[in-house]
DNA sequence: CGCGAGCTTGACGTTGTTCAACTAGAGTGG
DNA sequence: CCACTCTAGTTGAACAACGTCAAGCTCGCG
C-alpha cells in the first residue's frame, strides 16, 4: 500500500463513481481537493471492521470483497466491490466505526475522502443525499435477502447463488476464471471450504456446471437458478 | 383493522415519534394533515412484504413484529416495536415495495403517513435527513450482525441473544411475561420451536433462566451474555 | 366435558462441520 | 535441475448440530 497523486482531477477520471455525477462543480472540486489516491495488492485490506470511519472510499479499479469478521476468523462476504462503486459506510453520519472491512482481491486502486467533506456535500445537496439514501437501501435489502439465504436455504443453493452472482454481476459471463479464492468463494456462501469443494464436484459430475481449477463454467443457468431459490 | 380520526393533533401526541423533533411548525403540520390512524388486534398485518411502499407509519401504541417471509411460510423476526418508532421502510425514496412484513403482536395503534410528505420534508430539511440516515445506519448494521449470528452462532447462542433483547430493550426487567408466542420466539432467533422449548428447558434445569409458561426470569445475565457472545 | 391451539418431549434422519490425510502447483535454494 | 517446503485445494470418515415427525400434554373456551 504506497500512496500516489492521481494525475487525473476528479472531471477527467475515467473512474468517476457515478455518485458524483449529482454533485455540481464547486462540490465536485470540493471532493477533488480533500481526495488521495491509493493502490493496493491481492490482500491487502482497504478498511478494518471496528476502526473509525474517518473516509469514504470510491473504488476506481480492480476487485475487492465486502466483509463481516466472524468468530473464530471466519469471515463472511457480504459483496464484492467493482470499479465505480461509491462506498459511504455505514458510521458515515454517526461518526461512528467500520461495520465491516473491506480488502483488495486484484490489484486496485481507490480514492479515499474525508467524511466531513460527504457530510457537508448532503447537508446542502439533497439530490446527492437522495441518492446515497437509495443507495443504502438497496445494500439494506439484499442484506436481508441474505438472512433469509443463510437462514433457511441449504449448502446447494446458497453456493449456486454465489456462482450465478459471480457470472452475472461481477465476471459478467457463463464461463469465467476465478480471481477469489475457493475459500473466498465458500466464504461468499457463508458454508466451509470442505462443503464448498465437495459441492462443486457434484455440479460438475451432474454436468450443470464444468470446474477445471479456477475456471468456471455454468453450463444451466437454470438449474443453478431454481436451486438457489428452492434451497 | 379499522380507521379512525386520532382526537389529537400531532403537536400534543404522546406518542409522537422522536423522528418528528427535528420538523419545524409547518412540517409537521404537513405530516398532520396527511396521516390517518389505525388500530390493529394481535396477529393483524401492518406491512405485507412485497406490498407497495406509499406510506411510513408511526408506532404509536403496543407491541409488533418485523419479520421476513422465507420459505415454506417461515418467518424470520429482524426486531420488534415498540412506541415512538418511526419506521420509514426502505423502498421510501425508490417508490419500490416493502422488503418485510409488520404484524402487530399486542393491540397497537399506528399513524399512517404518505410517502410523498416524508420524501419531500427529506429534500428541505436535511436535519430530518440526516436523521433518517442514520436510523437506516442503525438498523442496517444490526442487520450485519444478525447474518453473523445466523451463520456462525449455535442453536444456544442464538436464543441466548433474544432473551436478552427481550430483557433489555423490549420488556425492560429481568423478569417478564412473553407477550410473543414461543414460535415467535424461535423465529427471533431463527430456530425451530421444538429446539427453542428444548434450550429452554436446559438453561431452565441449569439455573441460568426460571420459566414458567409465559413468565421468564433471566437468572443469570452474564451467562447468557457470555453465552451469546462465544456461540 | 370435550375440543383445539400452542407447546413440549422423545426418537430419528439429515445436513453440514471438523479433523486428518493426501495432492498439486508455486516458489526457494543448493 | 532437483529436492524441499508452503499454501491452496480436495477427499474421506466421523461426529455434532439441528430440523422433522409423531405423540402427548396443557389450558382456555365453548
Amino acid at each position: 500500500m504506497f500512496k500516489e497523486t492521481n494525475p487525473l482531477d476528479c472531471n477527467d477520471c475515467v473512474f468517476q463513481s457515478k455518485a458524483f455525477k449529482f454533485l455540481n462543480p464547486e462540490e465536485l472540486e470540493l471532493v477533488n481537493k480533500s481526495r488521495f489516491e491509493v493502490k493496493y495488492k491481492p490482500g491487502e485490506g482497504i478498511f478494518k471492521q471496528g476502526t473509525a470511519c474517518t473516509h469514504v472510499v470510491s473504488f476506481n479499479s480492480g476487485l475487492a470483497k465486502i466483509y463481516l469478521e466472524g468468530y473464530n476468523n471466519k469471515q463472511l462476504i457480504i459483496r464484492l466491490v467493482k470499479p465505480g462503486e461509491f462506498i459511504a459506510s455505514p458510521g458515515l453520519l454517526s461518526n461512528s466505526s467500520h461495520y465491516y472491512s473491506i480488502s483488495a482481491i486484484e490489484n486496485s486502486t481507490v480514492c479515499f475522502i474525508e467524511t466531513s467533506v460527504i457530510k457537508s456535500i448532503f447537508k446542502q445537496n439533497h439530490i446527492f443525499g437522495e441518492m446515497l439514501m437509495r443507495e443504502i437501501h438497496v445494500y439494506y435489502s439484499s442484506t436481508l435477502q441474505k438472512l433469509i439465504n443463510l437462514n433457511q436455504k441449504n449448502m446447494h443453493g446458497r453456493l449456486a447463488e454465489a456462482l450465478l452472482y459471480l457470472s452475472n454481476t461481477i465476471y459478467g459471463a457463463d464461463a469465467f476464471t476465478l480471481t477469489i479464492t475457493k475459500k473466498e468463494l465458500a466464504d461468499m456462501a457463508g458454508i466451509s471450504t470442505e462443503s464448498s469443494s465437495r459441492i462443486l464436484k457434484d455440479l460438475h459430475e451432474q454436468g450443470y456446471i464444468n470446474i477445471n481449477k479456477k475456471k468456471i463454467e455454468i453450463k444451466d443457468q437454470k438449474y443453478l437458478s431454481r436451486l438457489s431459490e428452492i434451497g
